[in-house]
DNA sequence: CAAGAGATGGACAACGTTGTCACGGTCAGG
DNA sequence: CCTGACCGTGACAACGTTGTCCATCTCTTG
């Protein structure tokens, strides 16, 4: 910028006004300016603007695992609301480890981002506090944040389980399975308490080796499916609890001669195409990358000190076929 | 810093010896200095540490969609690397956008990332000279920049379709279809070229309507696919040249009483689930990712001035089923 | 005991920008 | 011709760090 400024001769601050369109400069000056700029192949560094501004006009998003389709469409919803606003996006993949999720989002407060979109992995985000106190807006998603009280974005996780055990109820199913991730994970507890409402609701009982929780690994998936199946009760429907189950439990059931009835939470691609279709209940990743995002983004811009609030996205249920298959006695 | 350095009792120069764990400091300061640290909650700013230093310790990925699987995984091998490497990762979507490709890169080059990750969505980069010049490293990945040599990582897009198509020729077709992209992208006149290459090798003639190049919307390849089964000389067998492509196509075909054979470029989730699995020519997105960054880190650590380096990797055939399904006269 | 060596600490400038303020020139009105 | 308002411009400090270099202080050694 000061070669700049002396090939023109003009001021540094001139050329500052110039290259950030203020007004009260001659076109003259402008012009003389802008050829210096061109000539030299000067690029204003935002960096250093940005020290002295304070704002980076960056957001930092935390999530599991950027190559999950999932996260996926959660990013680029993302991305597409910070674009508007201006702002650039830094991303990381916490890979469901709460040491790593800690250092990305320190990291990113480090870059001093001016704010922070996080699906946790950690079920204690006190290390955020003085971050926050800070300034740094931070909206949680798809979990909410772990001993502190900040906004967040969720999908209505024991809701969409309840439609979705409901969906087999109503096509005459009593004895449902039930297959979910670790308990530990926000979301996998909800939709264990959805299935179980469900079933309370319907008057229906729920026996102890009807569900089960855990890593969702296909030989896992496969063994509790075996057992649910071949107990004094088996049950003749399964509700499962994420994509992955979904997945291996198609892949167990193909194989029976005794067909069973099946929801899964999470939409996947081609769900439409299987053997039978596979009905769903679906959740809306795009969205709720773009409420977290807007969220954040109206925190920055505004209302400083509001509450935090919790925004809940319905899910939906998509019926396709397995969920409607009667139940075999 | 400076409030540390006074309620510490020290220099200003002392707390950041601390800070950066440097040599020659007592370590009854470095502990007088720590406690003030915690005390005030202080956390380094990077981005003026790194205005200094001249390193920003980032690097861009410019791709496609964040939202497709295939940039996902890619994305996250170069996060991996990135990582490794102690660097955080901006990312942003062309949308197949050379407008917004061009915008996206030189928001990062403002920002001074150390290097750049680029999927080209425009077939001319030489906006990019300066910035190369001024010492960004970039690498290109999938396919290859335009109108300037720069390193570049890409798969063996015609190789993989010279097998695909062999595949078919060797289960007996004859009269094979080929559904592309826009010829424009660089990936997609691969791919033709390796099924017309495939076909010459084997003495086969290509009629003008067995082959269309287009945007890959469910419709205009229901449409091709209409042309090729219709005409006077109707295909037995189907090459799709993306993933997009093969969905539609496998839709379209499971309609039909006669069987059509069918190889697709690129792998999908469930792609053995179907019926029946569908063949594939895989990529190996995660390798395209992982590669290009080593690529740009090795230019970043050390060798500045190599020749451009050009990588190719190979695509597998993944043969499911649906390539071996015998012509129907 | 003097002097040199080594360890420890701090002052200052610099990185590349922007905000503040003051300066000099032009122009209209008295 | 003078005054005051207004406009374009530039000098300077500041943003929060780190690199350079020098000062001091404590040992050790001759």
């Amino acid at each position: 910028m000061k070669d700049v400024a002396a090939r023109a001769g003009v001021g540094l601050k001139t050329v500052s006004r110039v290259v950030n369109e203020e007004p009260g400069v001659t076109p003259d000056t402008v012009a003389r300016v802008q050829s210096a700029i061109d000539a030299l192949g000067f690029r204003r560094n935002d960096s250093a603007r940005l020290l002295r501004t304070r704002r980076t006009a960056s957001v930092g998003l935390v999530l599991e695992d950027l190559a999950d389709p999932f996260y996926g469409s959660l990013s680029r919803a993302v991305e597409d609301v910070a674009r508007a606003h201006g702002a650039l996006l830094f991303t990381g993949s916490s890979t469901e480890n709460p040491r790593r999720e800690q250092e990305l989002v320190l990291a990113f407060c480090a870059r001093r981002v001016d704010g922070l979109v996080v699906v946790p992995a950690s079920d204690d985000h006190r290390y955020l506090i003085p971050e926050i106190e800070a300034g740094v807006a931070t909206v949680f998603v798809d979990r909410p944040a772990g001993r502190i009280d900040a906004d967040v974005v969720l999908t209505d996780n024991a809701g969409g389980t309840r439609t979705g055990v409901a969906h087999l109820i109503a096509h005459g199913h009593r004895r449902i399975g039930f297959i979910g991730d670790q308990p530990g994970i926000h979301t996998a507890g909800e939709r264990l308490r959805g299935y179980r409402e469900a079933m309370a609701d319907a008057g229906l009982p729920v026996r102890p080796d009807w569900y089960a929780m855990g890593p969702t690994t296909p030989e896992r998936v496969r063994a509790a499916l075996a057992t649910m199946l071949t107990g004094p009760e088996p049950v003749t429907a399964l509700f499962a609890g994420n994509n992955r189950v979904t997945v291996t439990a198609v892949r167990v059931l193909s194989g029976r001669p005794q067909p069973v009835a099946l929801v899964g939470f999470d939409d996947f691609e081609l769900a439409d195409l299987l053997d039978p279709p596979v009905t769903v209940v679906a959740q809306d990743p795009a969205g709720l990358g773009r409420n977290a995002a807007q969220l954040l983004f109206r925190r920055l811009d505004g209302a400083t000190s509001e509450e935090p609030s919790r925004v809940e996205l319905p899910a939906r249920l998509i019926a396709r076929g397995s969920g409607e298959i009667p139940p075999a006695y």
